[in-house]
DNA sequence: AAAAAGTATTTCAAGCTCAAAACATTTTTG
DNA sequence: CAAAAATGTTTTGAGCTTGAAATACTTTTT
């Protein structure tokens, strides 16, 4: 008798998890691609721009690169090339950190915001209409439900 | 009075879409990105060569590139570079279409098939450690729940 | 003050991803 | 039959993604 159970293939429950597993990646995907496509499409954009400048929005006193790909959990590497290419669009900034050379913050341009708060309102809709299947009480309930998967991956 | 609900942002209820939507998100990438390190580094291979090799086990007669490339519903030339790497490695053939000099079959190896078996099983039981919040019943009760968001997004 | 350890960011190589273009071959049409 | 349309695949170019290495700077230790 030991105190965990024993995992094993094939059972019911593992079955369960698996088809439950296939679906939502399914579903995720599929939302994603949509998503992907209208922002390419109708924003000349992509969702990992998008991401960040999210993430930007609610920093409003900008976030260091380090911050930033915290935040979006994406490694560090990663965030560099976006950061570039918005920045050549006049999305974003990079500001030196006063006290410390090797900082820098990122923060959205007025013209950066003004572009996200179109974006954001597109993809409010768009999202109301690609889950419309769920009713508020149920969207809530669910999205309770999943924090257990959330915060089983590590701190936050 | 329209038949169909005006579309707002701001709403109650589409905030909730939106939350539950930030959730799914969050639960699927996370899941993802453990799947991702445990192929990296128990399997030394990656996440789109397990897809390309879950597809292939389910059609023992192998499939064509472009109907590869439609079950996975990713786009025609991503597959290519998979499928070179993959046979690369030994663990899957292009066969020669009899009729046709376009188009090839793809195949698993016997290699092939003995190595994703081990890869299989690994996956099952990671799947149930990460969903191990989920009983039997809810997680059917969940997945049937998903099928809505997958139908409504076109064909199968 | 020099050395070591730590922090912040970028660069690099490899692989994934897409849409669009290019090729090759087959089928249909005029 | 020849031209045109359709089908099957690969190539191409741009961007995203990662982990690891390289750079640059700061703080702590000795």
């Amino acid at each position: 008798m030991s105190v965990t159970p024993k995992p094993a293939t094939g059972t019911d429950t593992s079955k369960a998890r698996l088809r439950l597993w296939l679906r939502m990646l399914k579903s995720a995907r599929g939302v994603e691609a949509e998503l992907r496509e209208r922002l390419r499409t109708e924003f000349s954009s992509t969702l990992p721009r998008f991401d960040v400048m999210a993430a930007l929005e609610r920093y409003e006193n900008g976030l260091k690169m380090s911050a930033l790909s915290g935040v979006l959990r994406v490694s560090n590497g990663n965030v560099t090339g976006i950061v570039d290419r918005l920045a050549e669009d006049g999305l974003v900034v990079r500001v030196q950190v006063p006290g410390d050379r090797r900082a820098t913050l990122v923060r959205l341009t007025r013209k950066g915001q003004q572009e996200f708060a179109r974006q954001a309102a597109a993809h409010e809709l768009w999202i109301d209409e690609l889950l419309s299947d769920f009713g508020a009480e149920e969207a809530t309930q669910l999205a309770a439900r999943f924090e257990a998967v959330t915060h089983r991956e590590e701190g936050q």
